[in-house]
DNA sequence: CCGAATTTCCAGGAATTCCTGAACTTAAGA
DNA sequence: TCTTAAGTTCAGGAATTCCTGGAAATTCGG
């Protein structure tokens, strides 16, 4: 069975687009033909259709299960393992969200967190040292504000997003206090310290 | 000069982070010494420093500027070049923002509305055109949020950080309150929405 | 302008990543 | 148990990306 021009336009652009993320090509485009496939998929299918050797195909398909972005179910009267991917969008969000900082985010605190406590010779050390406690501050801001809004369910997460920085507003938030001397500039260590 | 155990554990660190995320390492390696410098560098010294040739030194500069991420400047007395990432670490975060969405969201989006708009010859490209649109919505809804609480003065954008998923809480948003003050709507996720 | 310092360009070798075919393993069904 | 379709593994060739040295271009001080 030969690819629909839709189809091929979205796996091209989607494996190009993986590339550039750190995902290979193929992997990306297997996704994205799964991703828009109305049934499972067997690999033997994936092969044919993408024209990637079969062993090509079960290692990405075994990539992406790692992933937990795509899943294996077996059909009745039928031999060969299928794969498909989440059905919900929000799910693939909050799974990808999950993995990346488990394997990327997490490591990179624990060697930030390391680094912030190793004792300072120079103050070029120092200064260095601050520099990380920012990254790593912001990085933990931004994951907590991520891990907070993923326990809400969609449609509250979808009314959130819209709101954007409205909500500030709506809840009094914005900051009336003069500005004392530094004017616009923002401390990024004291502001995420401090308690809002 | 050479590195200090702690600059280097972090360059290498960054530069192999980097390399997961599409990024060249030793691209990677040069913004992480810069980043962590109390001065800006002239090239030949990050060359030295990092052990790469001049001219790798010279396109991973260029690289760098071209994300606005690195910037240039001339100090009296030397006729070398200085770079320097940005102070302030929110003013990075909003520029890696504005510059993959420019790369890689927008024309990402570009492809989806012009695939969704043609013509379904088959149950299966409407199924597939579906899937884009949820796809396409969940793009724009997400883009729409950050453009929007990146226009928010950084104190405020922390105390939304913070604040998490009990914004919704404390508005109500619960319970089918209508968005206070609203005239336009955002009409993102019609597909991927489901009004609760 | 001249000349030296600095930067950029680029061809091609080095390094890395990718992909395949073939051999091997597994397990379902007869 | 045997047969065979299906799945996995992996060595090594293919493709891609990276990096360097040398040469050209640019810039600045004199």
């Amino acid at each position: 069975m030969a690819l629909s021009p839709l189809t091929e336009a979205f796996t091209l652009h989607f494996g190009e687009m993986g590339s550039r993320w750190g995902i290979n090509r193929t992997v990306g485009q297997i996704y994205a033909l799964l991703y828009l496939s109305d049934r499972a998929l067997p690999a033997d299918e994936i092969a044919d259709e993408l024209r990637f050797s079969r062993s090509n195909v079960s290692m990405g398909l075994k990539e992406l299960q790692s992933w937990r972005l795509v899943r294996l179910q077996h059909l009745p009267g039928d031999r060969r393992e299928h794969f498909s991917t989440l059905g919900d969008i929000w799910q693939i969000v909050r799974t990808l969200a999950e993995e990346r900082r488990r394997r990327e985010i997490d490591p990179t605190l624990t060697v930030l967190r390391e680094l912030i406590m190793e004792p300072a010779e120079t103050d070029s050390d120092r200064h260095a040292q601050l520099r990380l406690r920012e990254m790593h501050d912001l990085i933990e801001l931004l994951m907590r504000w991520s891990e907070d809004v993923q326990k809400l369910d969609t449609a509250d997460l979808i009314k959130l997003l819209k709101l954007g920085g409205r909500v500030v507003a709506l809840l009094g938030l914005k900051n009336r206090m003069p500005l004392i001397g530094k004017g616009e500039r923002h401390n990024t260590t004291s502001a995420a310290e401090q308690d809002a």
